[in-house]
DNA sequence: CAAATATAAGTGAGCGTTCGTTTATTTAAA
DNA sequence: TTTAAATAAACGAACGCTCACTTATATTTG
């Protein structure tokens, strides 16, 4: 006399239409019984798995910033050579939106709407908590300038985000066509570690 | 046998309402009917000045994308010295989201969604012009690296959009209460022609 | 110089549709 | 048989948008 057990498949595909249906036709073009027939489920399973429309969004935020953060994290450790640890962090974030260039989209469309606020508050205990440290170590070891977190986060990260952000949208103002490889971020890197060094 | 004139204030109304809705409660938690309330107007008076939601919001990017080149570029010539040029280049667009800070979150929230690839046509005709000539110009007066357009960008603007985001959502990783300023923006650009000096 | 007239601005009510969500029922594993 | 998963159908609310109508203004008319 036990219960049926879920079918993990369909929560899997419920998860993984809805951020590409939001990446597709943004925000406003999201809606659960679009999803339900996307994700080829009805639109009363989605509420199996989630309250509503609010927590369905917000778990998916959720998960694909964890995601992105264990990626972030790979190989490094907050008491690396400055120009080393930064190399990794460029590349984990490189290998990430490589291998999952939708969740990359997801984020940044969400940045700018209110479930954004929890994945800030989540971030923001790893990413001080870590890359505070790797900052404070590098200045201790005169590998990097003092600077205010928010100058140091501008020019450490923001121009990697950029190309990145070419890359997705396929072009910039200039290039009809955009292609990030290695050799263009390992050249950005480079100016980078310039400002940055003392 | 005239014609009654327009209400001028009334559309002026309707887009700065328009803009302040998508800011506060974003893409999707914007309506005609709302909008119409709080402008003070008549649904049906939207649709005496504008065809449809559709090409209401387009009108709002193009108008606000406008405004922001305008600002950008005043008292900014290609032929300047590449420090002082990048210079003014900053001081402008933070004049600009001093000054205009819902239109600066409002284009943000645009540039994720389908009506930024008007936005970006009309701005990839300016910006390739007058900044490629700006950085081609520099380059030979070997004021700058040579680098392609999209590092060079990367480096050059991306740092002081992330200070302004920063800014914007009133705090970063690690400050609950973060606030640009001019010296802050002052530091960050000097790392910023330091890594692109020759 | 009113009063009448023509024109377009502007509106309130409500159309049909789509939305997020729920209910009544069936299906499948234990 | 029991339990929960899963669904098809349908709900009220909210949506974009339109229609029949009123209001305001510039001109023409007497």
């Amino acid at each position: 006399m036990e219960m049926r057990p879920r079918d993990e498949y369909k929560e899997q595909q419920i998860r993984q239409k809805a951020i590409e249906m939001i990446v597709a036709e943004g925000l406003d073009g999201f809606g659960i019984n679009k999803l339900a027939k996307a994700a080829g489920v009805s639109p009363a399973t989605i509420y199996i798995y989630h309250k509503d429309k609010e927590e369905l969004i917000s778990s998916l935020c959720v998960s694909v910033a964890e995601k992105m953060m264990a990626f972030s994290l790979q190989n490094f450790s907050p008491d690396m050579d400055f120009a080393d640890g930064l190399r990794v962090q460029w590349r984990n974030r490189l290998k990430y939106f490589i291998q999952c260039p939708l969740d990359m989209e997801f984020i940044e469309i969400m940045r700018y709407t209110h479930f954004y606020e929890k994945v800030t508050a989540m971030l923001t205990v790893n990413f001080s908590e870590i890359l505070g440290a790797f900052m404070r170590n590098a200045e201790g070891k005169k590998q990097l300038i003092p600077l205010p977190f928010e100058v140091y986060w501008a020019v450490a990260y923001a121009p990697l985000y950029q190309l990145i952000k070419f890359h997705n949208q396929g072009n910039s103002y200039v290039n009809s066509s955009f292609m990030l490889n290695d050799k263009l971020m390992e050249q950005t890197l480079g100016l980078v570690l310039k400002a940055l060094k003392p």
